[in-house]
DNA sequence: GTCTATAACCGGATAGAC
DNA sequence: GTCTATCCGGTTATAGAC
């Protein structure tokens, strides 16, 4: 019938593969899921994907681009005027409520690199996922340093996986207990011991803040 | 052929099916794969368990108590003569020692538990297993103080959550990157943030050392 | 190019012979 | 009590009509 160009039906499919993993899981994404999501006949899927584990690997790299593309902002600007420490606090706070807000989500991140730890052949994906959460995290280290007027005091990569490791741990332990008062002493501490890796320098780099915006930091 | 007890049955089941699962995943734990491993027909199966999911849920309760077994003398002896920060990176060293020595099993413990999160009517044993490394985290956490003469200054449910939250996320990404110096660094300052969270008391319990054994702790 | 129909296979669960 | 044989629904992938 209608002439859909493939690459749009490529995206249409990873798309609706994003929204069945999402809601329903790594497992219940099978072709005949995915396609009824898009609205496309079964043929369809093959005609486009050589397999499913050819959609699973670029559903892995579209999934973390969608996160990147939520997460990156995570220090826009309320945060030039806080301590180091007040900002990272700030920042797991705004990550937490993002996970919050949307868990079938996170829960699918980890499916899909747990997938992709399982699945012979496609260990490099989890492998890519992770560098990419560890260039955005040091990004976010690196603004969040900026901002505040501190040095880190180690290296920014290794800094940007310590990042990482306690906001899985964090995300983790939100996802199966769903207690907002661990979550908050968990991410106290983890800011204190961030804090720690910094020093300051000298003058913020603040930036020309035409409207004081109100600032408010999620606080214990 | 030869009568063999239910109860036998039942637990000869639930280990083949922790192999099945920690050396090819959740996924590929099925009822057949499973009587395969355990050298049993197909029909043993269901006349052991009403279903798959019940033999799931009885795995999940095996899975953590083996890893109870294995982990909970993580500071056994060497630790006395250490101070609070030390003797806890030691034990985070201990730790991740066991992960590295079988990372499929840990691999299997975070499936498990997104298993139990997905399936439908199955979330609270993914909170009992929590519930689980919460206990044995908060044992070694009042363990490590007593034999350091020291006292958390924070309840020790909520220092537990955090040791659980640190040792998932150093765990998750030891496993996708087998990166043991970043896990060094992620244990260094996770061990500085819990140490902060506790303060010297007095006399440590020192347990009557017989033998002096030789301390060596894991360090930087 | 597109889609229906089907091949080939694997899953959990069970009937019924022994 | 135990196990073989089978049911039935779901899976990936493809052949072939349009």
């Amino acid at each position: 019938m209608t002439r859909i160009p493939v690459v749009d039906r490529r995206t249409a499919l990873v798309q609706a593969a994003l929204r069945v993993v999402a809601r329903d899981g790594v497992a219940a994404a099978t072709t005949r899921r995915i396609v009824a999501e898009a609205g496309m006949p079964l043929a369809s899927f093959h005609y486009v994907f050589a397999s499913r584990d050819a959609l699973m690997a670029e559903l892995i790299e579209a999934a973390v681009e969608s996160e990147q593309r939520d997460f990156a902002p995570a220090l826009a600007g309320d945060v030039s005027a806080l301590g180091m420490r007040e900002a990272i606090r700030a920042g797991l706070q705004h990550y937490l409520d993002g996970v919050r807000s949307d868990p079938d989500r996170e829960k699918a991140m980890f499916e899909l690199t747990q997938w992709a730890l399982r699945e012979p052949g496609f260990e490099s994906l989890a492998r890519r996922q992770y560098a990419r959460y560890h260039e955005v995290a040091a990004l976010a280290a690196e603004e969040v340093a900026r901002l505040t007027g501190s040095e880190w005091r180690r290296p920014l990569a290794e800094v940007a996986r310590i990042l990482v490791a306690f906001s899985d741990g964090l995300t983790i332990a939100w996802l199966v207990t769903r207690d907002d008062a661990a979550a908050a002493a968990t991410m106290d501490v983890a800011a204190d011991a961030l804090a720690a890796l910094a020093t300051p320098v000298r003058t913020p780099t603040s930036a020309p803040t035409p409207t004081p915006t109100p600032t408010k930091a999620g606080a214990r």
